[in-house]
DNA sequence: CATAGGGCTTCCCATGATGGGAAGGTCAAG
DNA sequence: CTTGACCTTCCCATCATGGGAAGCCCTATG
């Protein structure tokens, strides 16, 4: 029986986002004092708990919707939780190689840079002229504008 | 002398984003034809496919104020474009780390997750408790939850 | 010349997840 | 009874991008 306060300092949710889930209905709306305050049971704030878990492993709140359906059906397939699980994987997979596409490019460019006080620079002129040197990952490029 | 669609076309950036671009003055106001329209020029369209370039390499809004201001300044010191550049290599690899740190412990709980029919499933253990197995790689909690 | 269609203009709204802040009600301790 | 901490709702901002409406403009075709 606790504050929207307290709810956030145990679940580490800020009380802008316990509100904000619950405007968008990924939780419950929470009961209410006469006065008007929001309260949480131990329950309540371990499904926040469950939230941040789930929101530091990048999950959308999307995904946390199926998340927390899953978690509260006992009757789920493991199998469910699991596809969701490498869905997400594989999301995140495919984000962490655009980010190296554009990391190898750029640190590619900026060793032929001299960084120096002369002017000449191959960064510039790559954004420039896009004559940006294949080297050896031309999957970069590619990658980048298919 | 094209208007704003061929530039678009020519540059690879939307003419929505074109606009955008101009009211926040990452580029100059476009010179208009009696009736309205905007008018690009070559030079206009090289500009354009900078920013482009720019952009696919993830550079934000704010870093190619600085990239276009550089490649302007005749007079500019490599090293600076330099700086910039690394620096935001930098922020991708930091990126990367966050998403590396997401992926690996979900990997490790799926891994250790039937996946079939049964309801008992490791990954929604630890969103619910936080009991995640240390695994090999401690850094993965470490790094989310500091 | 009139009309159709495509292109252009501005303006407003939405995204996702989050924070900032104002105006005002509530509660507990002094 | 006052003070200060806490709560409420509501609005706005972020960042880069797209959707769409209402209305003007231009050109080709009948």
């Amino acid at each position: 029986m606790v504050n929207i306060g307290e709810a956030s300092r145990a679940s580490g949710v800020s009380a802008k986002m316990i509100r904000y889930y619950e405007s968008i209905g990924l939780i419950a709306d929470a009961a209410r004092t006469e006065a008007g305050y929001r309260t949480y049971q131990p329950g309540d704030v371990e499904t926040l708990r469950f939230i941040r878990r789930a929101r530091d492993l990048g999950f959308s709140v999307e995904e946390m919707t199926t998340l927390l359906a899953l978690w509260r059906d006992k009757s789920r397939e493991s199998a469910e939780v699991k596809r969701v699980a490498l869905g997400h994987v594989a999301d995140i997979e495919r984000r962490i190689r655009e980010l190296e596409g554009m990391a190898r490019t750029l640190r590619h460019l900026a060793g032929h840079c001299h960084g120096d006080h002369r002017p000449d620079c191959p960064i510039l002129d790559d954004l420039a002229e896009g004559i940006v040197s294949p080297a050896q990952p031309p999957a970069a490029k590619g990658f980048l504008r298919p």
